[in-house]
This record gives structure tokens, sequence and C-alpha cells, in this order.
DNA sequence: TGTACATCAGTGAACGCGCGTTCACTGATGTAC
DNA sequence: TGTACATCAGTGAACGCGCGTTCACTGATGTAC
């Protein structure tokens, strides 16, 4: 490969960490092409070199932005015990830092809300990847809980979300924290609850 | 009060309407101030006799959608036997109506990433209706779950919301009613499961 | 190895568009006498 | 009751601004002989 599309593409890498940072801090309307553009310490008129419109880059970063987030999140868990999987998950998920670092968390909580709106040109992404990140959960859970593994595991990726968007929300408040500690407890619960239950079914039987 | 005033308060509650209905259907940004004025049969000009600024019309419109909107959820729940109220409520939240008619549901879905991301001045109304919505869910708990009942508000909220918001972003694709459908079974899991993990410890003593 | 030409990553100004807000104006309603 | 004037809800054009996208151009890199 030549040196000039080496250059390339380390320019379309810059530029995709550049997006990545502004969509997860400012959404995707509020993440401007120029604004991408200067983060990787170049200029508007260069972009469609790289990518077809707008679209794409943004794409092209959710992607990407979700595949880390499964990564950091499902990082370290074989070494677990089974039944503590899900738990540090919830942990790693609903925790300050997360709420607090906006440009190296989840994209979800700065697409979602867009996406159903004003965005449905990356419902495609945005269903694959939250398919990809229930796939993971799924495989965090033990086998033997109330509800079906995936049906958990996709009410536990809503409550995640949920908890921390409402979260980032209300940051400031008193409920910011709040509502970070209750959706743990909650999912914990779920996942804790359904194997008691299971466990005072036998015990009953 | 004189025919002219009496007029003039006619349009403002018209322009209100009309700035409910886009705000959820388009959120904050997407609901212009110009379209807001066209749906209540007037012109962009006006406006700044009936609000201050478009923050004024977006923070009391959300203040009355969430209003209406906890009218809706809580209406009717005395007469139901306490123990089903909650899944009447996660019913009524989580159900494919509530994700197709977006303009007029809870505004929530249509709002909280933005707050979250570019407009941090909604904040303080975001964590006051949302503060409400917990107190009336609070009230449809049975006391006697492993959570504290206020915990486990907090918890459904971020569940519905996040199910709700997840479910449109998704629409159209299997997954949309999947979530819809896996955020009940979770609700009503960790409330009843709650009542019976206590029956359950109970048996045990 | 040296020269002439082609390629193409990146520049910077311009485009059309929609936004929130301002403002001079209109004309029906309200008030004073 | 009638007339003259004041008020003010609503109009419509204009403002400055930021957006995604386009395009003529530059100059360093690559290719052909």
């Amino acid at each position: 490969m030549s040196a000039r599309s080496e250059q390339k593409q380390r320019s379309r890498q810059l530029i995709l960490e550049s997006a990545s940072r502004l969509i997860r801090e400012r959404g995707i309307s509020g993440a401007g092409v120029a604004e991408a553009m200067k983060g990787a310490d170049l200029t508007v008129g260069g972009f469609y070199a790289h990518f077809g419109s707008k679209k794409d880059l943004v794409d092209e970063a959710l992607r990407r932005t979700s595949a880390r987030l499964r990564g950091g999140l499902f990082d370290d868990l074989e070494k677990e015990p089974e039944a503590a999987r899900a738990g540090i998950v919830l942990q790693r998920y609903l925790a300050a830092d997360h709420r607090d670092l906006e440009a190296l968390g989840c994209p979800l909580p700065a697409v979602v809300g867009e996406v159903g709106t004003t965005a449905p040109q990356h419902r495609t992404v945005v269903a694959e990847q939250l398919q990809r990140l229930v796939e993971g959960l799924t495989r965090c859970l033990p086998k033997d809980g109330i509800l079906p593994r995936r049906a958990l595991a996709i009410g536990l990726a809503a409550l995640m979300y949920g908890g921390l968007s409402l979260s980032r929300a209300v940051k400031g408040t008193d409920l910011s924290d709040e509502v970070l500690r209750a959706c743990r407890a909650l999912g914990n619960a779920a996942v804790g609850a359904s194997k008691r239950e299971r466990s005072s079914r036998s015990n009953e039987a």
C-alpha cells in the first residue's frame, strides 16, 4: 500500500474517532461534519473523500462504539462465577463514571431518542447493535431464571439504557445517583430472585 | 375578562397543544417555533406575545404532557386489587399503541436524550416530572417487596422509559414487539417475585 | 537517475436551507368623554 | 349613543447563525519513459 493511501486510512480513523466522541457527547444532530473533521485536524471540504454522507459516518461510528462498549462490558467475565456475571455487567454499565464520561461510553443514550423521532435512517444499525448487546447479556445469564434468558436479557438492556439515560438527564440532582442505584438493585433482584424463586419452588415441592 | 384576553388565552392553549404534539413526535430541536404556531393556525411573529422564549414553551409543554401521562397511567387504579396495580401500569405504558402514537403519549422518550446532551436547560423540569412519575409508581406498589418501594418505582420508571424508547428506535423490526413484551415480563417479575420471595422466606421461618 | 505528467488527499469559500428571534406594521377591540 | 383615541393580538419580512454538501483549486506523491 502506498504512503498516500496509508495516510488516508489514518485520516479516516481519526475522523471516526472524533465523530464517535462527538456523537456520544452531543447526539447525531449535535455532531457536525465540520467539527468532526476539525477533531481530526482536517477541514470540512475533505470529508466526502472519506465518507459518502454524514449518515455513513454516523452508522460506522455507531458500529465501532457499540463494539467497544461490548468489549468493555463483557471483558474478563469468564473467570467470574456464572452467578456473579450479570451483576458485574450491571455494575459496569450503571456506574457514575459511565454516566459522567459520555464521550467514552455507550452510544445508545445519545442516539436512541433521535432514531425514534427525527433520525429513522439509523434504525437498522441501532437494531443490529442492540441485538448484539442482548446476545452478549444473554450469555451472562444463568439458565434457571423464571424468565427465559433472552427475555431477561432484553429487559436488562432496557433497564440499563433507561437508567443511564435518565441518570444523565437529571445529572446534578439527588435523583441522578438514586436512579443508578435503584436500577442496579432492580437488575440484581430480577436476575437473583429468579433463582431464589426456582429454589423456593423446589422447597415447596 | 375581556373578549380579547379570552381569545389570547385560547390561542395560548392551542400553541401549547400544538407544541406538545410536535415535541413528542420530533423532540425538542425538531419542534420548531414556526411549525408550532402553524399548528395553532397562527404565524411565527406572534409567538413572543405568548412565551418569553422557546425554552419557556418547551418547559410548559413538558409539564402539561407529563401531567396528562400520569393522569392516564394511574387512572381507575383504586378499584383494582393492590397486587394488580403495578402490572396494569406496566401494561398501559409498555403497549404497542403507546409506542405507535408518539404524539399522544409520554414525552420522556422524545426529550431525555436531548436533555442529557444538548438541551441541559430543561434538566430541572425533567427531574421534577420524573420525580412525580416515580411518586405515582410508588403508590401503586405493595409494601412487602424485597426492594424498598421507592427503589423499585425508580427501577420500573427506567425500565418503562427505556423499553418504550428502544422499542420505538427499532420500530418495524421483530425486536420492537419483543422489547415491549420482555420489559413487561421483567417488570411483573420484579414486582411479583418480591412478594413471593417474602412469602418463601416466611415459609422457611 | 532524471524529467514530464497524472493522481488525488486535503483546502477554503460558497450554495441553499431551516432555525430562533426581532420589528415595523395592521386592524379589530376596548376606553374615555 | 356616538366619536376620537389607545391598546395590543397577530402578521410577515428580515436578521444572523449553523448546518450538510459542492466545487474549483493546490501541492505533495506516484507513475511512465
